[in-house]
DNA sequence: GTGAAAGCGCTAACAA
DNA sequence: TTGTTAGCGCTTTCAC
């Protein structure tokens, strides 16, 4: 059904082996006749012949594959990355395997193990939670492996990331430069090392300079979370000046109950966020953010990663690993108000 | 190296055969002891087998993986439905294949030939233009497509999308009920049908409705385009009271140009939007806007697809078209002025 | 109840 | 310069 290269090969009276080398671009090493070699490409050109990566996989151990395991396609910022990856993937005749987890680590167990049998050849990560496991079980089988955005600094895995707590931190200093005393601070999701990092840098530059006031709420990347949290923080007795949403879905959220509240920002709050979307600028009021520089971030990443799988096996230097942290930048728009 | 199913048979001494059966579930009807049985699967477990899909693939000539052609997946419209798509295939085993075309036919080409070769079960697509050799080419090969939100009428294909002229119809009646009476449309690139549809839609709502002006500019569904054509628009001698953004887009370098031009929203000019993104609520101006039915929309379509996968040679019954056009709704907000 | 052996489509070591 | 053949890991027909 299928066009195979024994098709080609019996219909113009060469073997198996002399096919398949003017198919793989080796004729020339083999000094396969010209002649010869036009007369297969010819042929195969008729018959509209498609190799079957399956048996190459199987034959060579090599899928001409990469895993990508995110943990939502559905936010922006994730399929951002997953679209980069992609566009510097299939020029070189890769696939891109995407596996959602919804952010939950059981998903991300078997998002490893459906990797594996697919005998994928690299791994490109945003994990989801602290478990390591099923990470270090890519690891037994020397398959190559890079984090992108999220890591765990304590295994031998390169990464490539936003350095998420210098740009909470800088963010906090510059709501302080602006006189706000207290600062509360909506988050995602617990135990997910960005966030993590985020909140750390908050409570850094919070203790750093002697604030008293300390308020972190939330434990979801959602506007819904933003929206709820919002409204309770709004109930609290001592209230904020400022409010940080650690991502711009969680922002959307603030922004919905601030204004159902009859607040405006930046008059009765200022409000600051993590990602710099795109739309930030047309808001009611245009919201300060954090720029993560994503497209360069999943570019070397994948780059690093290539590199590694093309480099297995070959060389026998050991697999170094890399750490690349980018500063994120402070965008300033209009949504924090000086306080006196 | 990696655990195959020979290994375990050595290990505890049956035959290929036996430990195949167990393992896919079909111990029962070939009649293998229970004890036999538990041996298998107890050592597959200790060795952590993880089967080789290469060799499934191979043999069975079924990946058990979905193709998704997109235009982009940068867009966050599309990287909605390759969610909604994972989210349905990753629990039944299959993979999926994300190709991002970048919105270019070539790339679409390739895509397709691509796919071919890693013996895909099914496609789904969201077609980037007019050409369909490529897509005659799947047919040939007997292999199940679906298409999503845009759609070839004429080829024998079931598809699933939204109504992309009765929105934009409904839109400029509405417009037009406002007492608007020079509607200027932004389009996205021509000869995508979900653009020529919207912009039929927009035309034969402005021609049943006897108005004289009617206005069509730009090519493409980014913000940059949706700036300039407005840049455009606003240097004409006759403006119009009302623009109308094809995509959210579109709609963001609309609103960009208008407030760079000192216009207000919706004062000086009434705007809407096609795609009704979560983030139109907080803009400014709330912005009017046509909701697609995305979420089912995908699951539609990739619930087709299966079914169409699951039924491929079996029953006997011709794989008939579906065509499946979801209206979509108006979900009025600010934007948009009463004229007198 | 279990097993031997063929074969899916391809590549590469070895032969000629 | 070209061909023969073994084998990648798995399923399945046929045999016992």
């Amino acid at each position: 059904m299928n066009i195979t290269i024994k098709d080609i090969s019996e219909n113009i009276g060469v073997s198996l082996t002399t096919v398949s080398r003017v198919l793989s671009g080796v004729a020339e090493k083999y000094r396969i006749s010209a002649k010869t070699a036009s007369r297969v490409l010819a042929e195969a050109e008729r018959l509209g012949y498609v190799p079957n990566q399956a048996a190459v996989n199987l034959r060579l151990k090599k899928s001409f594959s990469i895993g990508l395991i995110l943990p939502s396609l559905a936010n922006p910022f994730f399929s951002t990355i997953a679209s980069v990856v992609n566009k510097v993937l299939q020029p070189k005749g890769y696939s891109l395997l995407v596996l959602d987890c919804d952010d939950d680590e059981t998903a991300e167990v078997e998002a490893v193990n459906h990797l594996i049998s697919r005998n994928i050849d690299g791994v490109l990560m945003i994990p989801s939670g602290k478990n390591k496991v099923h990470i270090e079980k890519l690891l037994k089988l020397n398959l190559p492996v890079v984090f992108v955005d999220r890591y765990f600094k304590e295994l031998p895995i390169s990464f490539v990331s936003t350095n998420h707590f210098e740009g909470a931190y800088a963010m906090v200093e510059y709501l302080i430069s602006c006189g706000h005393k207290r600062i509360a601070c909506i988050q995602g999701k617990h135990h997910v090392m960005s966030n993590e990092e985020r909140v750390h840098g908050y409570k850094e530059a919070i203790s750093k300079n002697k604030l008293n006031y300390e308020y972190v709420g939330g434990n979801s990347f959602t506007m819904e979370d933003g929206y709820l949290e919002t409204k309770l923080l709004l109930q609290q007795r001592e209230k904020p000046t400022a409010i940080f949403a650690l991502s711009d879905t969680i922002l959307l959220g603030v922004l919905k109950a601030l204004k159902e509240d009859g607040y405006d920002v930046p008059t009765d709050m200022s409000v600051v966020s993590f990602d710099n979307s795109i739309y930030l600028d047309y808001l009611s009021c245009p919201v300060t953010s954090i720029s993560q520089p994503i497209s360069e971030i999943s570019q070397m990443s994948i780059r690093l990663l290539l590199d590694k799988v093309d480099k297995k096996g070959k060389e026998d230097t050991l697999p170094e690993k890399q750490e690349v942290l980018i500063s994120p930048a402070v965008i300033y728009r209009k949504s924090v108000k000086e306080v006196v």
